[in-house]
DNA sequence: ACTATTTCCGTGATAAAATCACATAAAGTT
DNA sequence: AACTTTATGTGATTTTATCACGGAAATAGT
């Protein structure tokens, strides 16, 4: 798909900006597991995902993490180019979960158009909006709902994203998910196991009663 | 203070869109402890704080909160007006947590002028992304600090705000603060009596060694 | 001033989740 | 087969949440 298929308000840009942006954007494939951004990288570009799947996540001073958002096809990652506002005043990191193709937009490219055209300025009001939103809801899950809920939830989640009900990850990766620890999430599957929602095989769980999963998720 | 004066991309805005700000834009006052806005209120209005403090804070059904963010002189309140995007699908409350003067903005209008104007687009982002990096400040805090940490923070941070070493505010009201309980607050407030870092009686905490929490908050 | 009510605080008991410390087992490497 | 790495299992302890009271201080009503 073309830059311009994906941008979403290509046709509100004047033209001057469009040949810049068509000069300078270009397509980069990463594969799976590669950290496209994180605190210690410049800042150099915002992605416009062509494919794939990304990741957004928070590191903490341990090395532990939680998963913040997701991005899909036809997403823009903007907080790669944190430098784009002055009040971006936070780090994040971002990894390829699937292969990826993506369209890489240079940030002072991005920032000098953007500062020219109100369409674009507000196409990116709507993008953070959207990752603001994404973020509620995770402060939400934090700090309302037990683990055992968030752990259904992420399951039948990750059977929606990857369209199959045997999720070939670990106990530790979905602990990374959901910000706790691996033990915790042992445990916790052992019981869901248990309850015969899920069967555990190493380095895999498979969904086996979706019902039973909704209904802990509420 | 003139509205003007404090709305920061005043003068670049065209004339039309300052008259047309002039001639909306109006004053309103709220005593201490008014909700401005809740999921249940319409989406009427943005507000520019001309002298006051506003508080934003996340309830859960069961009526439990947690503080996001508060807002000072000039910082204005975007999420007042939830309907000025369509991406922001996220509900918060905001009240008055002192006695406020506030510049009345209605959101139609900022519509209208965003929509054209690439410098309120701009200044627009801005906001979102300080607001963006608090909540993402308070997510670090409640994944990777222990709550006497928290605790000690909020005390000397409260404090700054008030201008006081003696703080009137109640047990109950800390633990909303940190999205806790009123029992943990007890307690822990109970050990950093013992520990000689505050002094406790009803309805107030004065803090009686500034150090000692500094050491604990980190 | 006395009584009733509300607000605020104290504390024991129990549960959930994090944290620490190992042990075991499966898979991959040489 | 021996060794290494990765993934899982589990006991013990601590922190924080949750439930269930009771009691003291402030406020309101008479």
């Amino acid at each position: 798909m073309d830059f311009k298929d994906l941008f979403p308000i290509w046709s509100k840009l004047d033209d001057a900006h469009k040949e810049q942006l068509l000069s300078k954007v270009y397509l980069k494939t990463v594969s799976k597991g590669t950290v496209i951004h994180n605190a210690t990288m410049e800042c150099t570009s915002l992605f416009l995902v062509k494919s794939g799947q990304l990741r957004a996540y928070m590191l903490s001073d341990e090395g532990r993490e939680i998963t913040l958002y997701r991005l899909f096809e036809r997403d823009m990652c903007l907080f790669s180019a944190s430098c784009l506002m002055r009040s971006i005043q936070f780090e994040i990191t971002i990894e390829a979960e699937k292969d990826c193709e993506l369209w890489v937009i240079p940030v002072r490219l991005y920032q000098v158009i953007m500062e020219e055209s109100a369409p674009l300025s507000n196409y990116t009001n709507e993008v953070m909006a959207s990752r603001f939103t994404d973020v509620m809801w995770l402060i939400e899950q934090i700090m309302w709902k037990s683990l055992d809920k968030r752990l259904a939830a992420f399951l039948l989640e990750e059977s929606v994203i990857e369209d199959s009900s045997r999720l070939k990850i670990t106990h530790e990766e979905i602990a990374n998910h959901l910000g706790s620890h691996r033990e915790v999430i042992t445990r916790m599957l052992k019981y869901f196991q248990n309850e015969g929602g899920v069967s555990l095989s190493r380095g895999a769980v498979e969904i086996t009663d979706h019902g039973w999963l909704e209904k802990i998720s509420n």
